[in-house]
DNA sequence: GTGGAGTTGTGACAAAAATCACACATTAGG
DNA sequence: CCTAATGTGTGATTTTTGTCACAACTCCAC
């Protein structure tokens, strides 16, 4: 049984019906993560899809030697995908999820995922929707770093992290650098060319996008 | 109707129960294209879902100015994740696929797509199954040329063809590294090097690889 | 204040990869 | 057999990115 009423889930999950929302309502379970709690770490195994009611998480891909990578936030009203691919425990490397701020999440158990999907249509749209769109943001990902340079890659990151974040952006340049796998020096300048041409404004532990 | 027997569907996709094997017997219809025919293309929507039969296809993603880079194969008993995606047409660049021999298919009308999942559950599961399997090779691949440098992706990108297409690769070197996003003359000088550890055999048109 | 940890700026240098400029070999087609 | 097209090898150079070294600045804790 979850914190929200169905309503508030319909309100926040508009792909759903009515009585998809009372299932979930029923069946799910409210979970709260603290701010930079970790949601999904490589070599998991899942027992819960996952539904982002609140707040905002990060998901990055690790490399062997520890390098980071990252790929996209999930956001109030969307589902982790990853989660609701039922994976079995990976392989050497897989994904990490950790939380931004604090983040409310209802876990649906797995159990109930056929169930879901053979009487929700709604669901399974939802499914879809959810993978469809995960896809495409990794596409775009691969874009980057199969075709760009630095700077055009820097400039992305920073117009995604603005996007979902906000246009004040609490970001070091080093976080930056582990972020898109660069090295600080790179990423600072770069941004110092960036500021010249007042596409941002830095100032010490943050920087603002101006588009 | 297929060309196939809902017993040979069944075959070649072991996932499939009886009943859902008889219904894409019944609902899909056969296609044949020919080598080197395209599947799919940047900008498309998608009317069917296709599931590989016979033949072998090639998946890669263009960049704005043609740049191309590999992503991967699809083999008998696959499905397009993509098709399945029921995309609505996308951004300035998406996937390019082409078939590489003749390859045998079975397209699936998309207003079966709610019948499927909703009376199907053997479907579901094997929607499920190709999504979170692409997914994960998508991943391996931003892993590639995320954290890798170039004589390693070369030596993957040539392992995963000999897993797929055996182990006498009729490649040029062009070929390669359009499919890498390098240039010929850098692909050239790391063969040479892979060809001096043994790892391949080299001959004109040809590369042999020796794991 | 003082000291120290964390952050940023910058020059010099190294490494990886792309590009340029050819030479030369193989093969297909007349 | 000759020639043109295609494929391959290799040095020299440039561009891009990563690395090293070190200075300077900010801020918090004591």
């Amino acid at each position: 049984m979850t914190d929200l009423s169905s309503n508030e889930i319909q309100q926040q999950f508009p792909l759903f019906d009515t009585a998809l929302a009372e299932f979930i309502h029923e069946h799910g379970e409210s979970k709260v993560f603290e701010s930079g709690s970790v949601l999904m770490k490589p070599g998991q195994f899942f027992k819960y899809a996952m539904l982002i009611v609140n707040g905002r998480v990060k998901l990055y891909r690790e490399g062997e030697e520890g390098e980071e990578y990252f790929m996209y936030f999930l956001e109030p009203g969307s589902a982790c995908a990853l989660s609701m691919m039922c994976m079995a425990r990976s392989q050497s490397s897989t994904v990490m999820a950790i939380a931004l701020e604090e983040t409310e999440v209802i876990m649906i158990p797995m159990q109930y995922m056929d169930t879901l999907m053979r009487n929700y249509p709604s669901w399974y749209h939802f499914v879809i929707e959810t993978y469809r769109s995960r896809f495409e943001e990794m596409l775009t990902v691969v874009d980057q770093i199969a075709f760009k340079n630095m700077d055009e890659r820097l400039d992305w990151y920073l117009k995604r992290q603005a996007d979902t974040l906000g246009k004040n952006l609490m970001l070091t340049h080093q976080q930056i650098a582990n972020d898109i796998n660069s090295s600080r020096e790179v990423v600072s300048r770069l941004l110092k060319k960036m500021e010249k041409t007042g596409r941002i404004t830095m100032e010490r532990n943050s920087i603002r996008w101006n588009g």
